[in-house]
DNA sequence: CCTATTTGATAGAGAACATCTATCAAAGCG
DNA sequence: CGCTTTGATAGATGTTCTCTATCAAATAGG
């Protein structure tokens, strides 16, 4: 097997026609340059280089071989670029994940401020549901989540980003709409729409409406956010939904309006997941602190928690 | 500078998922791998691959690694299949170079044969006048020439391959034409029509004519064999001309016709010149008997020497 | 629940290898 | 005829690659 050195010297010699100046160029001594091509030669079992006196001659095999060795030796510079890249912290690929509920309505937000401060930033970004996630972040297909909290388990570190409130959505004409707050009780005996089960906020949902005594409706569930706005808009029921979607465009279309809870409204925990262990977890850690600088400033509606 | 070895693990590695699959494909021990790899990681100064004990997961950087790692060891493999075959004598790539007097006329014989007997032998040919030719041989353009011998110059090395007569070319309706040989002595006071000067056949012309006490035309010069034969059909003269383009199809065109020399013809002597001291002289040997077999079925009109 | 197997990491020794300095012989230059 | 430049060679040295032996943690199977 040759090594990378010894074409390299075969392409400084092919440059300088000259073992002397070839050795410099390398930064070694002419003897070593020498004995490598020698050996590299001798490795091949075919000679590559005509040496004279008078001159430095490449063989046709030796042209052949050379060629190769630079465009292997390009291959190994870009190798070496991409690492010195990917030293410095956010210079790189992270690929995210991002459940459903969260992804269309938080990620536009920080997106182009974070393209804007670290332009080497490759954000691979996936959808899905938690269990889908959780399972493509534990075999390696993705690097982070962005996930509701808490997830127990052992093998995975969480971060908390912000608390995104909880408000109730309700068509236009819904007597509650004239109310600029709702008190949980007022709940008792609703009906509230819920996305299927499997989401993370299915199940909180669930549980508030346990709480607060509302009825959640098991014949129709949303398979997204905006198809149970439409079905909140047709009178179908009221829903609960968090402040990142309903501050985003998508929602504003006013077929639906969206009321705060009185007093310490339910919310959710969204945070950031990855594998423990893994040697980015400090790039990590610097990405979650961008984050929360940015969200900070766009988004009054949640409370940032770093 | 990360080795190909390191670069190898790394892609078996990949292949794998699994350290000791992966060393044993290479027929390396696990630690081996091992070590290896982290030494790839400090080198490159990033991490390159999580492991854990349930699984191997290959950074999104490790990947943009890995993939420029298998160019990289696809140019070495290209390499070293290069080397393979080159390792058998006429196998690879021989730059020629040969007079303009030979060329069209010696090549087309000896090509069909040599290409079907060496399929992998490339022959890259090159056309010139003698000082050129030189020239290119020594500065490493060319790998062998096909030569009027005598060349002499101590860096040269040469092997005679045949001796081509000469003979006497006329038009159609020249006296001469009814003789079936010319003695030497009937060139008394005619013009021979040469080539410039330059060529090698144009010496020994000249000095030919100087013997004969033919008159050597100074005003009309060919640039080539084909023009000086057009000349002669013209009738500006007689000619002397080589075996070989008077076997060519070329020269079948019956607007000249040939006639030997009586008793001892004067020839000219063709040979391979190489370089001293070139690694492949074996090579160039082993084509120069191939030649002369093909010659000696070939071209009865020349003495193949060897 | 416990044992056997499999995982990758680690330590230490030996062999292989790349590199250096010092020197040579041959050729070209003034 | 010296002086410089050419690439090759020899021997010493330090690095590095690889091996064997072993560990600790996790998984699989009874």
């Amino acid at each position: 097997m040759p090594t990378f050195q010894q074409l390299r010297y075969l392409v400084a010699l092919d440059d300088h026609r000259n073992f002397r100046r070839a050795a410099e160029a390398c930064h070694v001594t002419q003897p070593t340059l020498s004995a490598q091509l020698k050996e590299l030669e001798l490795k091949l079992g075919t000679s590559l280089v005509e040496r004279s006196r008078a001159q430095v001659i490449i063989t046709p095999l030796g042209r052949a071989v050379c060629d190769r060795a630079r465009m292997a030796l390009r291959e190994l510079e870009e190798i070496r670029a991409l690492s010195r890249l990917a030293q410095r912290p956010l210079n790189s690929t992270i690929r995210i994940g991002v459940v459903q509920t969260l992804g269309s309505y938080m990620l536009p937000l920080i997106v182009p401020d974070l393209h804007r401060s670290h332009p080497n930033l490759q954000l691979y970004m996936r959808e899905g549901l938690p269990d889908f996630l959780q399972r493509s972040l534990s075999d390696g297909a993705l690097d982070v989540l962005f996930f509701p909290l808490p997830v127990r388990s052992g093998e995975l570190e969480t971060l908390s980003i912000f608390r995104e409130p909880i408000s109730v959505v309700m068509p236009q004409d819904h007597p509650f709409a004239q109310e600029t707050e709702i008190a949980p009780e007022m709940l008792a005996g609703e009906t509230i729409l819920a996305l299927e089960p499997g989401h993370k906020l299915y199940e909180q949902v669930r549980r508030l409406c346990d709480q607060y005594g509302a009825q959640l409706s098991r014949d129709y569930e949303g398979t997204s956010l905006d198809t149970l706005r439409q079905m909140v808009a047709m009178g179908m029921g009221l829903s609960l939904m968090p402040a990142l979607y309903i501050k985003s465009e998508v929602a504003h279309q006013d077929i639906v309006v969206a009321r705060p809870f009185r007093g310490n409204p339910p919310a959710r925990t969204v945070g950031m997941v990855w594998r423990r262990g893994t040697a980015r977890s400090d790039e990590f850690r610097a990405l979650a602190d961008q984050i929360c600088r940015i969200l900070k400033e766009r988004a009054p509606e949640i409370t940032v928690l770093a």
